[in-house]
DNA sequence: GACCCTCCCCTTAGGGGAGGGTC
DNA sequence: GACCCTCCCCTTAGGGGAGGGTC
């Protein structure tokens, strides 16, 4: 067997570029004797910190942990930071499957929404249990949404969440009902699932007039009024307070005949 | 609510550093107006870009990307991108599965070493079947055993290989056995479980004559004379070539005393 | 005094030349 | 002709000043 080799050589064998072999050099991990020449030499002595070094590397260890990891290696430093790293692959698995399942449920959502089919029609639907949050705050422009939103979520920064969310709506507030401004008067929430630490409110199972529609915003006005009568015609009673859903909004798409919202009003029937 | 932020007022709000929002605008991605005096005004129309643009970021999409995909939205292209990625996080959890089984396994086997009492005392050992992959290379130096394992592990190069190994070890070859130097003629394998593109070799299940000595490798000629000794006069018989494993050797530690080797000749007793 | 502005320099882990010598 | 050498410049996503103006 050879006990020398060059950069070329050791960098076939090992599957990395040479430019990477002289940065290591250069940052005191490996020490490779030189010819006259000035070619590098790799003994095959040196071998066995390649192994190492590619290892960690893939790891994603940096570089100068490497080296500090080469200067100072026992068994118990071994143990140690193979203890560690367990620890933090642990982590990462955790959250990375938490995000996938925020953005399976997107994915999921984005999907049905090819499977709607009877757009501006008023349905009487029973809905079951959801969970809310609200914000309290009083909105006012569509945009401000955000907003709000934003300050709710600024509290648990670390989730993927509007863009892996499940969807975010909106109440009519009483004062919006009593002016008849549907969409001046909107108090912001969103549906929750697995909630740990925050307030959340129950709506309950019950009737709902609904209607989806396409497009930008304003037609909800024209759509809740026709509702109000479509509900007061029909003899039925209102049980709150009418919201909106915004199944695709200006997160999803830029353009506005693509988004979709939901309008539902809780109503009582017979 | 208000309509327009200074850079220090959106940055609390969404938790970002003040730098960061001038490079997205260097880089493109908002655009606030400016005030007489130059101050940047964010207003909140603004404001759900920066939603996606922290969501993406925390899924790691490059400024670059989420650049792209700000000026492409809809729908469709938001579909993709979901999906796209929860392909990618799925690859990436199973493969930090896999490189956290390997660790575990070492991080176990350094365990193990706490638990060593009778060094360099010959013990009869009946030890089950085995399953090894050979490097058909006689390898005559210790620090070559690195160079061949490698020449091995760049077929499967995408592993945490090493370091998040299982122990390897050699054969002491023919040759070796003949002319009675038992370290300067052997054959490298390592030990596998869950082998998928190799050809593998078993180890069968029988009796084996066992020495554990810590140190550094000279010492195994000594032992094995010992251990063949130890047989004779036992009327054991041989059934194959020693084999050394190297539970503890340079990739986990730079202090010679540390390193601890199994010694392993198999027998038939009786 | 706290906030904002625009330079400007720095970091990681190499990759990609250019220009020149060596097997 | 393939291989090696040493500069030197470039990339990402900001962070950390310096020096100077603004609420």
């Amino acid at each position: 067997m050879k006990k020398e080799y060059t950069i070329g050589e050791i960098c076939k064998l090992y599957n990395i570029g040479p430019d990477s072999m002289r940065y290591y050099e250069k940052k005191g991990l490996i020490t490779p004797r030189r010819r006259k020449n000035g070619y590098r030499i790799y003994s095959i002595e040196e071998v066995w910190k390649l192994n190492i070094i590619k290892d960690l590397r893939k790891l994603k260890f940096s570089v100068k942990q490497i080296k500090e990891y080469l200067e100072d290696r026992s068994i118990q430093s071994t143990k140690a930071l193979v203890d560690h790293e367990i620890k933090l692959i642990e982590k990462e698995i955790e959250s990375l499957e938490d995000t996938n399942k925020n953005l399976k449920r997107k994915l999921d959502s984005l999907k049905q929404i090819n499977k709607i089919k009877d757009y501006e029609k008023i349905k009487i639907k029973n809905i079951p249990l959801r969970k809310i949050i609200l914000i309290e705050q009083d909105v006012s422009k569509d945009e401000e949404i955000d907003l709000a939103f934003r300050k709710l979520q600024s509290i648990s920064d670390e989730k993927v969440f509007l863009f892996g969310n499940k969807d975010m709506g909106a109440f009519i507030s009483d004062e919006g009902m009593k002016r008849g401004r549907y969409n001046l008067y909107q108090k912001v929430f969103f549906f929750v699932e697995d909630v740990e630490n925050y307030d959340y409110i129950c709506l309950p199972e019950g009737y709902y007039a609904t209607l989806v529609y396409k497009g930008a915003y304003e037609k909800s006005q024209r759509f809740i009024s026709q509702m109000l009568m479509y509900i007061k015609k029909h003899h039925y009673s209102l049980r709150g307070n009418p919201l909106e859903i915004y199944r695709v909004d200006i997160h999803q798409t830029a353009k506005k005949e693509e988004f979709i919202t939901e309008i539902q009003i809780p109503i009582h029937i017979g």
